[in-house]
DNA sequence: AAATAGAATTAGAATTATTCTAAAATATCT
DNA sequence: AGATATTTTAGAATAATTCTAATTCTATTT
């Protein structure tokens, strides 16, 4: 199978019963449909909203629990900006996120060919990490 | 007067009536003295539980207006690890933030000398940048 | 296929950080 | 001082997320 993040958007059914450890229940299947569907980096409720549309009956509750298991399986990246609620993405390449903000809509930007952490910023030596999240907001254009 | 991150512990009537346009009242210069004591990031009930030491009439709410107002006069930074609680930081200076999963403390990291975004971010052209954030989490030593 | 056991889903309650509201207090201006 | 604007305050409200406990589903074993 193609990697995730490369197939334009599969249908539910189209996603396999299992992956990287973890059941793909029919929700599971639908919650990371809808996060493969639109690329918008959309919120948890926004995840419903659009899981209704093909299941009516999901809960909420439920886009937690599966959002949650597909973060913690490494299948689905969650992203923050300041307090804002959480979104969800389902690039897994090495990125960072940048909020445009006269539009709102948040684009993946990626690092430049070869860099590393240690190029640009003085970590304390020995450090080892195991999470890296970078925010960017601004205006495009002029 | 020295800049207010080079400052050690300046006691709240040690800070001047006004800073960067912002009068600063009784409990402004209190939270503010808060922030500069202990600069270990402290969460807005972190400085609400040691304000009322000196001033124990202070409310929460007033820390949180208190702390609105002197991160949106550029006083102090917020600073955000995923959905935990905000936390103030007094460096002004450009840097990011490495949380020690081990003991739960945050750091402050620093760019290499010169380093720029656009270094080692592959941003869409014409990026104007108004709001960078970087959060790091890991461990220390091996 | 029925029985069982474990896992997942669900509705709704609970939690928690933060924001809001409206009144009281304080400061500033004339 | 009196008028006006700003700040503080307590407590209520909000909103995202997590928890709880009951139910349903799935996979496995008989």
């Amino acid at each position: 199978m193609l990697p995730l993040a490369s197939q334009r958007s599969p249908k539910p059914e189209d996603l396999p019963s299992e992956l990287s450890g973890l059941r793909l229940t029919k929700q599971r299947r639908e919650v990371l449909a809808v996060i493969l569907q639109e690329r918008d980096h959309p919120t948890a409720n926004d995840v419903y909203l659009r899981s209704q549309n093909r299941m009516p009956s999901i809960s909420l509750a439920t886009v937690y629990n599966c959002l949650e298991a597909l973060v913690s399986h490494g299948i689905v990246r969650q992203v923050n900006f300041e307090r804002e609620p959480s979104r969800y993405c389902p690039n897994l390449a090495d990125h960072c996120h940048f909020q445009d903000q006269n539009t709102g809509k948040i684009h993946d930007v990626f690092f430049k060919e070869g860099v590393k952490l240690e190029d640009f910023l003085d970590l304390p030596q020995g450090t080892e990490i195991s999470h890296l999240e970078i925010s960017l907001k601004g205006n495009i254009g002029h």
